[in-house]
DNA sequence: GCGAAGATAGTAATCAATCACTACCTAGCA
DNA sequence: TGCTAGGTAGTGATTGATTACTATCTTCGC
């Protein structure tokens, strides 16, 4: 390493964690290597394991950082919204995360990693959290709520087999437009 | 192996598939040994790349066996209903699979696997034809069906966390019951 | 009906590569 | 000088895949 480029301890974890979503991102957690994080980070891979300990360590911070980013996607998307115009800006603000791509596969693959009992408390703990986040700043039911959850595990599937990248009616139908988040069978009133 | 056990080539393929979903279900594409698929098929891990070529080769005949039993699913439950009947009939038979967790786990991972190229095409593959069948079974709306695909996509994620095993009421809500699966923003006309 | 010829079902042994992880050493800043 | 950021060197285990081989079934001329 060239030297004038050491950072503090956190500094680096920072800096580890940033690489290790966008490698997670690919390769899920069994098929990414803690070498190619390292790469990335532009450090040594024994390195990582001295800041995170282990490789599922890493994982799971890694997925609390992407909990913590969609979290805050949503509050700031809301501001001091509430009921069906905060879900439906929420809705938005998870359709932009399409561009972020990474952020929605390392939630696929926490998931698709679930047979890990560790991680998949850390699965569970995430998706409880946030799923009382959506549901305390929108105030809505909890069908609706689920309806927005339920889209947003398609949009993650849609990230991962790039169906924006087709121009076939499906993938199509599949990305979401404005208000589409906002579903449910026995939803609230709604005013158009 | 004991003697007497012989199969036919095609006989011993369609062993080693289910072995595979079963495995493939718990690891995904790249958790998951070729040599725990021979294990659990009884034959030796040579003879598995006789049958399949290559490990990739092996999950994507894995992905077909998954999206066949999934539209047999359908089809059965759907019988000569047509529309939101049809819809329902829909969701119930995927909410069933749910008892047949592996299914659903493996159709979760092979979305995760989705950045190796020939894998996704495959899953688009196997999304665009579900998408077609659901369609064509039911005649209903895009944004009708993508309802029910986001729901479905839930449920695997459900499936994959195991939400079903906990008492508490985000998981509760997790859990479709009944007609659930037929929602979206804009549906047509439903009776009740 | 039988025996050779060939096809088919299957294995044991092994390989190079890669994996997560460890023990130990060094450099830079206060 | 001492503590912390970092690297070097190396481990045993596991991986997907190959090779070279054995065992069993089937077919067909005689």
């Amino acid at each position: 390493m060239v030297s004038g480029t050491r950072q503090t301890a956190q500094e680096r974890r920072e800096t580890v964690l940033r690489a290790a979503v966008e490698e997670f991102a690919r390769g899920g957690y069994a098929g990414t290597s803690t070498e190619s994080i390292a790469v990335r980070a532009d450090i040594s891979q024994p390195y990582l394991f001295r800041l995170f300990g282990t490789k599922r360590d890493l994982f799971i911070a890694t997925m609390r950082l992407m909990d913590d980013r969609i979290e805050a996607a949503f509050r700031t998307a809301v501001g001091d919204l509430s009921g069906v115009d905060a879900m439906v800006a929420m809705g938005e603000a998870y359709k932009d995360l399409l561009s972020e791509r990474d952020l929605l596969l390392v939630q696929l693959h926490s998931y698709a990693a679930s047979s890990d009992e560790v991680i998949r408390a850390a699965a569970r703990e995430g998706f409880r959290h946030l799923w009382s986040v959506v549901e305390q700043l929108t105030g809505l039911d909890s069908e609706t709520v689920r309806g927005f959850f339920a889209q947003g595990m398609l949009m993650n599937v849609i990230a991962a087999i790039d169906a924006a990248a087709l121009d076939e009616s499906w993938a199509r139908a599949c990305q979401p437009d404005a208000k589409i988040f906002f579903t449910g069978p026995s939803r609230p009133p709604i005013e158009t």
